[in-house]
DNA sequence: AAAAAAATATGATATTTATCAGTTTTTAGT
DNA sequence: ACTAAAAACTGATAAATATCATATTTTTTT
């Protein structure tokens, strides 16, 4: 089993703030998993009792509207934390977290957090910035989900991938999601990201080989408007 | 000059984790303010350098989109905390703040709010607390803006605003808000936020006189879609 | 490899929301 | 109290988006 001490993820989170014996003592309770695509690892609702340190692999946070909906709020990826937000409000999950494709996890138990939390401040301070973070990143996705159509939103969404995901060597995006999720994410109906992922690819945006995109000019979907 | 150290506002955010001592230097730091109705406390991109306590009134925390419409993204309101977002993450404000009415605040410089919450675990984990709800608030936001009607929305936002400002001796909400400033809260036009309260007035569902708006049947409101 | 299931795609249409243009009412300033 | 400006309102129309129906393609299971 790895060891924290020498785990290079913690340099991307809050985990960063720790000292040497506390990551040893984390090495000690912290338990590894491997998360199957589609696989759920919280329900909203759910006490989650730790939190999820994302080795590889990426999840979607989402949840459930009244019309039966799912809204995905953000993707979760390598170097991230997850569940941090529950734990600290102390209560059980707001969100549900639903793996986007394999994943390598490792979990730490509430009270192991909850320790260095209230011993080590910076460790609550890195926290801190980081849920500062967060919170900017939701403000900003009010703000376009208020005011920018859905085709402005899906080819942002696009351009986020990129930047974030990279592309393969045929130059496909590194992350595949089905049209739902891309739905879900940009907030419309299914057959409205498909409609426009269709038109998008008439016009030479971008191009398709089953679920896979690859963006094929970049310029022209940051001026859609 | 009141004196941080009797003041009950803090008790409604995270200074309510600092003792006495800390107190008296705050006090000692601190200048109190009277904002009027309109007045802008900061704008996007401004260096807030500190935190606002409110004492009493209600600000807008908004950001301007590129088809030049504010979108707001939450009112601030008596002992709330107001700054502290950029403080943490020791950056230029994301959001502009407009008084909607006319404001008490104290303004606590940076330096002191920092040095707290580096010598302060409490204080740092109240904070922490503070922010992980706001975070979960924002994301109930983006998930409404995504999923509902611009008509849930309203009616949402007229039952929000009675619970958490109340009523005067006549019924009428105890917060006056411009059609503009309905508009920006649901993320729609003016125009549409206009005809949307004409029809719930002619529904019975509220009444006005001028910008004020009397809640006449909240049952009906939450059942709207 | 065949069958079943799930996902993607497209057309037709309905509904929601934005935009433009103009009127009336309210508010603020002198 | 009068005037100018701002805000609220309404109608007509255009544009965006959702919904329903159905066909096709892809993926999964047997």
């Amino acid at each position: 089993m790895s060891k924290c001490e020498q785990c290079i993820i913690r340099q991307f989170n809050a985990l960063r703030a720790l000292q040497k014996d506390d990551l040893i003592r984390l090495s000690g309770c912290k338990t590894t998993h491997t998360i199957k695509k589609g696989e759920i690892i919280f329900e909203e609702g759910d006490n989650v009792n730790g939190v999820y340190c994302i080795k590889d692999g990426v999840c979607k946070l989402s949840k459930l509207s009244a019309n039966g909906k799912d809204q995905i709020v953000k993707l979760v990826v390598r170097g991230d934390l997850l569940g941090q937000r529950s734990l600290i409000s102390d209560e059980a999950a707001n969100l549900s977290a639903v793996a986007i494709n394999d994943m390598q996890v490792c979990f730490i138990p509430k009270h192991e957090i909850i320790h260095d939390l209230t011993h080590n401040i910076n460790f609550s301070v890195d926290m801190l910035k980081d849920m500062a973070e967060e919170l900017k990143l939701a403000d900003k996705v009010i703000v376009d989900m208020a005011q920018k159509s859905v085709k402005q939103r899906l080819a942002e969404t696009l351009l986020y991938l990129q930047t974030n995901f990279g592309e393969d060597d045929n130059g496909f995006l590194n992350i595949v999601l089905t049209r739902d999720d891309y739905a879900n994410i940009v907030g419309t109906a299914t057959e409205s990201a498909i409609r426009i992922l269709s038109q998008f690819k008439k016009e030479g945006l971008i191009s398709t080989e089953g679920k896979q995109i690859k963006i094929e000019n970049s310029k022209a979907l940051k001026l859609i408007e």
